[in-house]
DNA sequence: GCCCTTAATTAGCCTAGCTAATTATTAGTA
DNA sequence: TACTAATAATTAGCTAGGCTAATTAAGGGC
């Protein structure tokens, strides 16, 4: 390395991803320290607003569907869950019809912790664009779904 | 919860927010996985690129100075660099003038890790753009850019 | 009934953070 | 000058949240 060239972004697209990269830790950190006063981390919440999407859906969750959903691996799932019904905020059944399957539901006391975190969860989503106008903000929710789409 | 409309982004801001939460892993584990073949992660690699910009200024980087660029506590600091002195991609020395301190400069071989890596690094951060016109990533920088002063 | 597949779990590992305690050195002061 | 404070780095030990590989249990096909 003759100079130091090689570590400054060689073009807007290369800035913008790095860019992308530094505010990736941003935003994790401050949803994490937002939702500690709840208790929870971003990441088990995450499961708990997939289980209560099932209102919709008529059939329960299984955490391979869980897994597939959350991009981890199974076994990652069963530890997570493992730890949220320590806490009662979901339980597992056997699955009648298959008994290899388990069905994950939320609890009552979930549902309370969603509650209550949920607010303070959109809150911090929210201020992120604080320093935005509105207009600004809705660009950039377009230029960000463009985005999205590459990893699906 | 009487319904789920809790779950559900309350305001474009919000959904604004929350995107950037579900790419905030994304980016992370593209670069990570791209940077596989290199054998280091974007987290050491981060560390060795404050390194690597020393040559513009003339003392080298502290320990502790590093800690507070990173955003991340000395001690965590002290594990990185233990690592990456194993591998000879640093130096440790302890500062002349006050014993206490410590200098830490990257060596040829970590300059060599450089030389491969940052290619793959600026080619996967510009790849995030992939989906968008030249127009529409210029105006995304400068977007994101105004967003990342919230966290300074 | 036996074998293969599938679902979940378990065991054990890794990375990268954290706090609290320790060590070594310097600086200030009675 | 010797003692005490403060400062820098490190160490020890913990945690979260991933991973793979091996195990257990159940179902399905022949």
């Amino acid at each position: 390395m003759k100079d130091n060239s090689i570590i400054i972004p060689p073009q807007p697209r290369a800035e913008l991803g790095q860019l992308l990269l530094y505010l990736a830790d941003d935003v994790l950190d401050c949803v994490n320290d937002a939702l500690e006063q709840c208790n929870i981390s971003e990441s088990k919440l995450n499961l708990l607003l997939i289980l209560a999407s099932t209102s919709t859906s008529s059939t329960p969750f299984k955490p391979s569907v869980i897994a597939k959903r959350l991009g981890i691996r199974r076994s990652s799932v069963t530890k997570q869950l493992i730890e949220l019904e320590k806490h009662h905020f979901i339980i597992r059944t056997i699955n009648e019809e298959d008994q290899r399957m388990v069905n994950v539901s939320i609890t009552s006391e979930g549902c309370q912790l969603l509650n209550q975190a949920m607010p303070l969860y959109w809150q911090t989503c929210t201020d992120f664009s604080n320093n935005l106008t509105y207009e600004e903000a809705l660009q950039l929710l377009v230029l960000l779904k463009k985005i999205k789409r590459v990893n699906d």
